[in-house]
RNA sequence: CCGGGUGUGGCGCAGCUGGUAGCGCGCUUGACUGGGGGUCAAGAGGCCGCAGGUUCAAGUCCUGUCACUCGGACCA
């Protein structure tokens, strides 16, 4: 390579004589440019030339230009496909592993995300478990249609007007415009109340427990997989009592359910709380919470339990005779979660090599990796070993052709639990080698207690992510006093803040437009940090969680 | 809805002032390998998001549009 004071001045001279080609071309174009037929071969020509020069003029210089041509063993560095790290950019990380994982792909309509089979799988988890919990406390699962007509969502003043900016509407069948238009269900509050409506009659036909499992449509501005899609998966459960106490008494068990869930299968511990009025649920009286905390200490609600008091049920003419042969009106309550509830898991557990899954809900949970499976012998003990861990979990062996070291990294980057190694030297020793893939730990199990260690490897893998997820929040949760310590905290320091607060809701908002911070609950679980409001300083007795949120 | 970024083989990208579409990964075939994304060899694969416009010539310039993405606003 010349010097560079050379290849500049090189590079002068160069540029003068592309610039009189240029022009020499052009002229000796313009001439002949009227025969048509030979047009195309001139282009050529010109082009020709000038890829000449241009080419001579690269050669010559040495810079950046040629490395690609001169040296293409430089761009020979082994480029593996990984993912953004966390620290660098959290939503990119985030977006890597939703794709990379296999849980999604995108879809032709914003904010319409295909889930493919390995991210169905973990919801059909999640649904199988909750659905049970839901029988077991008596719900029944019923279907009701995706379409309200308007003059039915239209019926609970407060509750249309939380819904209506983000409601799809049919306004045609086929060729014809509709007497009246269909939304598409962005919740089916009002479907339920309709069919209570003609279905309860008598105190006998109480208590009612419902429960959906469907999609709604939510026509979001901004989307993201799993967190806020415009079509999403979720489980509605709506319930139809008697007195108040028994709504309010569900309304109260159903979300411990959730948060049970959450804790103990999820392994991702929550905030159980009520929100304020101002982020209540339209239409409600009362909304409950699970809070959980991300990585990113961002706040995500990741379950939400509504009383509805007997609003609903006037509005909707739902009324009974009671005991006393006296018209009544009933109580309601609902209930949800969504497949947003993915996307917890994936920022509550993941780390830099991929997606992190709660055993409970993986849908591999023990992934078998043969080594030098051609040796004599291995494939056959393979499948024997894989014969016994799928007695005790859901198991897969790999007898891909990959190596070793890409299956490691692609069941790393899907989340799978734990991960067992049987190559040669383990048979000849009678054990394997098992991973955890919370913690990174090698355990060595023989061969003969494998089947009773599987299971308690992965509950240790449920604790391990439980106790590393709770000591985070508790590194990331700080309290303040002021207005002042509440912006220095929400600014420098991500995760949730507690802060006493008076109860007034212009403190809410001011708290939003000074700190950034919304209310994320009220605890039920109450500690005073303090008692003064935050914002006003007048006395306070609550304790709220704030923070950022999804 | 407002603002920024990006659309080029399956994926990630290069293509500077318009001039014969390239690289890496992946894929296919074969061989050797195999305990952390292996090595070598040979191959296949491209309406450059879409629609107009400027030009002899557009991946490149202009206009529009759609999608993705980040941030904000809105919203569970």
């Amino acid at each position: 390579m010349p010097p560079e004071k050379v290849a500049v001045e090189t590079t002068i001279v160069l540029n003068q004589i592309i610039c009189f080609s240029r022009a020499f071309v052009n002229t000796f174009l313009y001439i002949f440019s009227k025969r048509a037929q030979t047009l195309k071969n001139l282009a050529k020509l010109k082009g020709l030339l000038y890829n000449t020069v241009v080419y001579l003029i690269n050669e010559t210089k040495g810079g950046t230009r040629s490395v690609f041509c001169t040296f293409p063993d430089m761009a020979k560095e082994k480029l593996v496909k990984s993912i953004t790290s966390m620290e660098e950019d959290f939503a990119k990380w985030y977006t890597d592993v939703v794709l990379k994982a296999d849980l999604i792909d995108y879809s032709s309509v914003k904010g319409c995300m295909i889930i493919r089979p390995y991210g169905y799988a973990v919801w059909e988890n999640i649904q199988r478990i909750v659905d049970g919990m839901f029988k077991e406390t008596g719900h029944e699962n019923v279907y009701m249609p995706m379409f309200i007509p308007e003059s039915l969502l239209q019926k609970e003043k407060d509750h249309i007007a939380g819904f209506a900016p983000e409601v799809a509407w049919v306004t045609h069948g086929g060729d014809e415009e509709l007497e009246e238009r269909l939304c598409v269900r962005p919740t089916s509050e009002t479907l339920f109340c309709d069919h209570f409506k003609n279905i309860v009659h008598s105190y006998r036909d109480l208590p009612k427990l419902y429960n959906q499992w469907c999609s709604v449509v939510r026509w979001e501005k901004t989307t993201r997989p799993f967190l806020r899609s415009r079509e999403f998966l979720w489980q509605e459960g709506h319930t139809l009592h008697a007195t108040a106490e028994e709504a309010k008494a569900e309304t109260v068990q159903m979300l411990n359910i959730y948060a049970k869930f959450a804790e103990e299968y999820l392994a991702i511990p929550v905030i159980k709380g009520e929100k304020t009025e101002k982020e209540r649920f339209a239409g409600a009286e009362a909304t409950y919470t699970i809070e959980a905390l991300m990585h990113d200490g961002k706040a995500l609600q990741s379950g939400t339990s509504h009383y509805f008091g007997d609003g609903f049920a006037r509005a909707f003419g739902i009324e009974y005779t009671d005991k006393n042969n006296a018209p009544a009106t009933p109580f309601e309550t609902s209930w949800g979660i969504s497949t947003r509830l993915i996307g917890a898991i994936i920022m509550a557990h993941g780390d830099d090599s991929g997606l992190v899954l709660p055993p409970a809900i993986a849908p591999i949970q023990a992934v078998l990796i043969p080594i030098a499976s051609h040796k004599e012998g291995v494939l056959e003990k393979a499948r024997e070993v894989y014969g016994i861990i799928s007695k005790v979990c859901r198991a897969k062996i790999d007898e891909g052709e990959q190596s070793p070291g890409w299956k490691f990294a692609e069941y790393e980057m899907k989340g799978v639990p734990i991960r067992i190694e049987l190559g040669p030297k383990d048979i000849e020793a009678n054990s394997c080698v098992v991973v955890r893939r919370d913690n990174g730990e090698k355990i060595t199990v023989s061969l003969d207690t494998l089947e009773e260690k599987i299971p308690e490897i992965l509950t240790a893998v449920r604790d391990g992510l439980y106790s590393k997820a709770l000591e985070r929040r508790a590194a990331m949760t700080y309290d303040a006093h002021n207005l002042e310590e509440i912006k220095e905290i929400a600014d420098t320091k991500p995760g949730f803040i507690r802060a006493m607060w008076c109860g007034d809701r212009e403190c809410e908002e001011k708290l939003k437009e000074y700190a950034g911070v919304t209310s994320r609950c009220i605890p039920f679980e109450q500690e005073k940090v303090g008692d003064k409001c935050v914002c006003c300083g007048k006395p306070a007795d609550k304790m709220l969680y704030w923070g950022k949120a999804y």
